[in-house]
RNA sequence: CGGGACGUAGCGCAGUCCGGUAGCGCACCUGAAUGGGGUUCAGGGGGUCGCGGGUUCAAAUCCCGCCGUCCCGACCA
């Protein structure tokens, strides 16, 4: 069937694009567990080069690695009211070990404040033992009733960072410098867009004082939450009795943080950039970020292209570019399958730069390169091959994350719009809609109710409108913020 | 957990209404030709038809029960 070769197009069904792409490009596949998926080498490859960059990005902030428990004993999630009442319905239990019913069930950890705040209380006596920067890298387990494809499975992979400081002003410096560090990443790495901003209480993490979201426009214009950064306060400080001696003695609590992004983001990788071909992956993130297909007839041509493909991957490797490393580029010399197949391969998997390198090529000592993005062919001469990738390989990030940005801004809204306006645009293309609110739980709750979309960040100000939203979306009282509304995953 | 659909070869499906001993496409293996955008021909391997029970001379097909998956809702990184 020709028609099995092609994607369903997204503006066909964006679900079942999105589906087909992640299963095709071999990110993940399903599991004989309900809700639970298997990471494939090519997915995972994605996610390591994500975990590599923000874990450096981590350090340079000046965190440390650790690892807690899995298991979490249940009267732990119970010590903080909000966090039990938020979290206790979708936990996985465990009630027998070793074939013996357990004393106190076991919870395996939807995140993980309370087992690690109860350790920071031990580990923290004094002012001096502040702030204590701590990140975790590990799989979570939430009970969902339905799950997607890296979305939302019951369990993921993430990073949790939890901190201690001797004051709310730095627990929300802290806060607020970890956002900004997701969104860097996001942006600069990802090549992906996002707002950020706060959460309203509605939809802040259960436990926080406070939360901020980096919020990203997938192309079926529902927003994704990328990443969310907690300003907790002193609330599980007090729960685990987390207590310091300050700095003019006196006992006082300790305000934390907690911070987090997960494979989800591989997700919101493909949701940002997938075509009707398949994937697109920024080289930053690529873990192959060329591709080398050679052409040719006989025999004698293949190995002549073979050879000559050879030398321009030592080339290549031994060239030392950008910060972060060598080039990572393959050599794909599988012979009986032609070079178009080889092609809609690649481009499947969303290798951002391909070579095609042919007889005629190697006469005129030039190869041919295609971006993935554009699909736009350049020769280029063999002598400043490697200038010439590095160049368009930086290009090809800057413009991906150029496009995705104005794919944004064109689904997004920022004049005065009616409130039927508002609810015949949800329930159509869907998009951005920047719009007063004025504060009041339940104007959020009505507007959900109508269309589904919700609050997802009151975004910072430099995502303000320059002409403040006056009136609220829906009651049209007086609006107390600008907020970002829309439809989320 | 409610509504819908589905479970037959690695993948996608037909066959089920009307019972008769399993088929198609892709993928895979072998050979030859082909090779600058999904190559062609020839040959070949592979399935206790989700599981359990029942009806029948005979069940993928009819009946009962169970399990699982996907989609749509209520909950969510």
């Amino acid at each position: 069937m020709a028609d099995d070769k092609k994607l369903t197009t997204r503006a066909a069904d964006f679900s079942a694009w999105y589906n087909e792409a992640v299963l095709r490009a071999e990110l993940a596949d399903y599991s004989p567990v309900r809700g639970c998926m298997v990471i494939r080498p090519n997915g995972y490859g994605i996610w390591e080069r994500m975990q590599r960059a923000l874990d450096d990005m981590f350090k340079a902030t000046g965190h440390k690695n650790a690892y807690f428990p899995l298991f979490i004993p249940e009267s732990f999630l119970h010590k903080e009211a909000q966090h039990v009442e938020g979290f206790a319905p979708e936990t996985a239990v465990v009630t027998h070990g070793g074939g013996k019913k357990l004393e106190e069930p076991l919870i395996v950890r939807p995140t993980s404040e309370t087992i690690i705040y109860s350790m920071f209380a031990k580990w923290v006596q004094s002012y001096r033992d502040l702030p204590l920067l701590i990140n975790q890298w590990a799989n979570v387990v939430r009970w969902e009733m339905r799950t997607r494809l890296f979305l939302r499975t019951l369990e993921f992979l993430w990073q949790e960072g939890h901190t201690a400081h001797a004051s709310h002003d730095e627990a929300e410096e802290e806060t607020r410098r970890m956002l900004g560090v997701y969104r860097d990443f996001m942006e600069g790495w990802m090549a992906m867009p996002v707002i950020t901003g706060q959460k309203t209480d509605a939809e802040k993490f259960a436990g926080a004082l406070r939360t901020y979201a980096c919020e990203a426009m997938m192309q079926d214009n529902k927003a994704l939450q990328a990443g969310t950064s907690h300003n907790l306060g002193q609330n599980f400080a007090k729960a685990f009795d987390l207590k310091f001696q300050a700095e003019h003695g006196g006992q006082e609590f300790a305000w934390n943080t907690s911070w987090g992004v997960s494979t989800r983001l591989v997700g919101g990788l493909v949701m940002t950039h997938g075509d009707d071909n398949g994937l697109r992956v920024p080289p930053l993130l690529a873990p192959i970020e060329l591709v080398i297909v050679p052409i040719y007839k006989t025999d004698d041509e293949r190995s002549r292209m073979l050879e000559a493909a050879e030398r321009i991957v030592q080339t290549l490797t031994e060239w030392e570019r950008r910060e972060p490393g060598r080039l990572r580029v393959h050599l794909d010399d599988r012979d009986g399958i032609k070079p178009g197949a080889k092609y809609y391969e690649w481009e499947l998997r969303g290798i951002p730069l391909r070579m095609e390198l042919g007889p005629r090529d190697l006469e005129k000592n030039q190869a041919v390169l295609v971006r993935r993005d554009t699909r736009e062919k350049k020769p280029v001469s063999l002598n400043t091959i490697g200038e010439d990738v590095a160049d368009l390989l930086m290009r090809i990030q800057e413009d991906m994350l150029i496009a995705a940005r104005e794919r944004r801004e064109q689904n997004s809204v920022r004049r005065p719009i009616s409130y039927d306006d508002f609810r015949a645009l949800m329930d159509g293309p869907g998009g951005f809609v920047y719009a007063g609110w004025c504060g009041s739980p339940e104007c959020e709750t009505k507007v959900k109710e109508d269309t589904k979309a919700t609050v997802r960040v009151l975004p910072d100000e430099e995502f303000r409108s320059a002409e403040p939203p006056a009136t609220c979306l829906r009651c049209g009282r007086p609006a107390i913020a600008e907020a970002v509304w829309a439809k989320a995953y």
